[in-house]
DNA sequence: CCAAAATACGAAAACGTTTGCGTAGTTTGA
DNA sequence: TCAAACTACGCAAACGTTTTCGTATTTTGG
């Protein structure tokens, strides 16, 4: 089919044994100058492209690192994945994506599926429902390298990458508090989810410091679908008691939070100042344009790589530590959290 | 490390020979009920994982499928290879996903590195940059099945997917003329690119029916760079003789004119119109909300996916047509074509 | 009742690499 | 000068599957 010629074949064009072809391919100091570079011309003359299945049957080793994320039509995923590419394409190694679509039982499924050694590593951000961790906790113990970023598995002992949630959200309610905001929203997905958590606490705290107390119905867990969304937040909006700050853990809850209050007589930032974390590329030119928490996405997605990637090269490593490393977000501020 | 059991220490465990049980897990006829139940169960309780790589030596099939697009932070990739995922999976394929980045050279690269059979088959979508189509033919000489979608590459006798360029083109730009437009101007990428070609012919014969004469500056051929890009659009709408109406052949030069306006006194949709392919979800939050023709992403990733599918699972499968099929686009009328 | 067919399984080869071991022939060293 | 070391290569096994072929046992048919 699509297999080109094998090294046998290589070897009987240079009456050669497939043992010296292999050696003089990989630089061997076995072999003699001499017939290294008749090897490698005979290689590139006929085209032989050594076959990665024979290669990982042979090593236990595939290349490959498996990368699972809860959403592709998401710019801070998908610039996390460029990050990734990068640092794996420089060391030769290649990329399994898959999409759960925040559903855990795909999570599983897919999770499953990587079992059997067809990648190396796997680096994850988990669904919005994960809180059995089980199908996790397996892979861990099978000894897949396994990494986190943003959405991590604190009950897995390895290495996580997250920006400073806490701080951020923090720093976010703060400025909304500083703009004149007295009753601030926060908008999120699941509670489950490990940077709901910080990022809540983080606005908790904020709201303490300025002496604010936190509404109840003041936080928001949306759903999957972007049109409940949007009329959960609608809903939030015309309420007697309604919010005049927002913050929003995800991105498009800030969409959705536009959405709604394109059907109100509201006005950002007069009526209701939000800020978000948020990737897009795009915050500068809504109108308002939108204020926005950035998380370093390339780069979490490259340290997640290197990390890994000196794992799987070097010879004796020793298991990730049960760490969390932060990498901070930058806040750009914008008109939707302007005083007027 | 990971590799967990073998076939033949699940045989040894039944007394059986390896080969029985691989029948037995593989459903042959050969094997009696009985046995089979009891290999499935031991199988099960011993948690055997087939070695994926063994097989695809053995069957030199790899049950994966290359996908290979310009960019990935962009609504209408991601949404297409959501749509092939969608189809894979279901046939228990997987995806090795690769970001050329708009690079020629990385496309290069990538598609060399594909020869080696690691993938089952390619779906792509070349970088703007591509003229030089030696590579892609090489690939496609080689017997690995290959198809187009989007940007496409003429050149290659294989099936290609794509929406309507030439009639959406078409209907965008009589939509701006009916709105009362006069100087309406073509933004795009490379001239090289087929949808380039195609939605160009669109926008002429458009303009012909009406009796406009296209300007020479107002085909517009911008770079990688947001930045330069927003340069350049804001050059024409300072220029003497200004566009009072702009249909965008991407997604992302939209936005670049919508950054662009921001800097002069210009106001959408009153001084100038715009109409753009696209598939951000957010277009309706612009403010003023975006005129979008949208492509059938999803769609063209199913029918992708689907094709191949059925080429890698049946016997013996005729080659790939040498045919274009059309998956017609839809346009949302909304404010930043509206008269007034 | 007996040859022919069907059933149910095992032995071994093959896919394409890499690598441990063996060994001719050459070089080294005291 | 001659054993020891080194150089440069070949042989064969191994990775984990699947599949061809072979065969012992049972079943079928007239």
């Amino acid at each position: 089919m699509n297999s080109g010629i094998s090294i046998k074949e290589l070897a009987a064009a240079l009456n050669l044994a497939p043992s010296t072809v292999s050696r003089a391919l990989n630089d061997s100091y076995e072999i003699s100058e001499a017939t290294k570079q008749k090897v490698i011309s005979m290689a590139e003359k006929l085209n032989y492209q050594p076959n990665p299945f024979a290669r990982s049957l042979r090593a236990n080793k595939s290349r490959t690192i498996a990368v699972v994320i809860p959403e592709r039509i998401n710019n801070f995923f998908a610039k996390v994945i460029d990050g990734i590419e990068e640092i794996a394409q420089e060391h030769g190694y290649h990329l399994l994506v898959y999409n759960t679509h925040e559903d855990v039982e795909k999570e599983k499924k897919i999770l499953s599926l990587l079992q059997n050694g067809r990648a190396d590593a796997i680096v994850m951000s988990v669904t919005s429902q994960t809180s059995d961790t089980s199908h996790l906790q397996k892979i861990h113990e099978r000894g897949l390298p396994l990494v986190f970023f943003d959405r991590i598995c604190g009950e897995i002992p390895t290495t996580k990458f997250i920006t400073n949630d806490y701080e951020s959200a923090y720093k976010g309610t703060n400025h909304l508090i500083q703009q004149g905001c007295k009753k601030i929203a926060f908008l999120t997905l699941s509670k489950d989810l490990s940077i709901t958590k910080e990022r809540y606490r983080g606005y908790l705290d904020a709201l303490k410091m300025a002496n604010l107390t936190p509404e109840p119905t003041f936080s928001l867990y949306c759903k999957h679908s972007d049109e409940d969304n949007t009329e959960l937040i609608l809903k939030l909006l015309q309420s007697e008691n309604r919010p005049d700050g927002i913050i929003s853990s995800v991105e498009k809850l800030a969409i959705s939070t536009y959405q709604a209050v394109r059907k109100t007589n509201l006005k950002i930032p007069y009526d209701l100042k939000i800020i978000t974390f948020s990737n897009m590329s795009i915050a500068g030119i809504l109108n308002p344009s939108l204020t926005t928490i950035t998380q370093p996405a390339e780069t979490i997605g490259q340290e997640c790589a290197k990390l890994l990637i000196k794992k799987l090269t070097r010879p004796r490593q020793p298991d990730f530590l049960d760490q969390i490393i932060v990498i901070p977000s930058q806040i750009q501020i914008r008109e939707s959290t302007m005083v007027r």
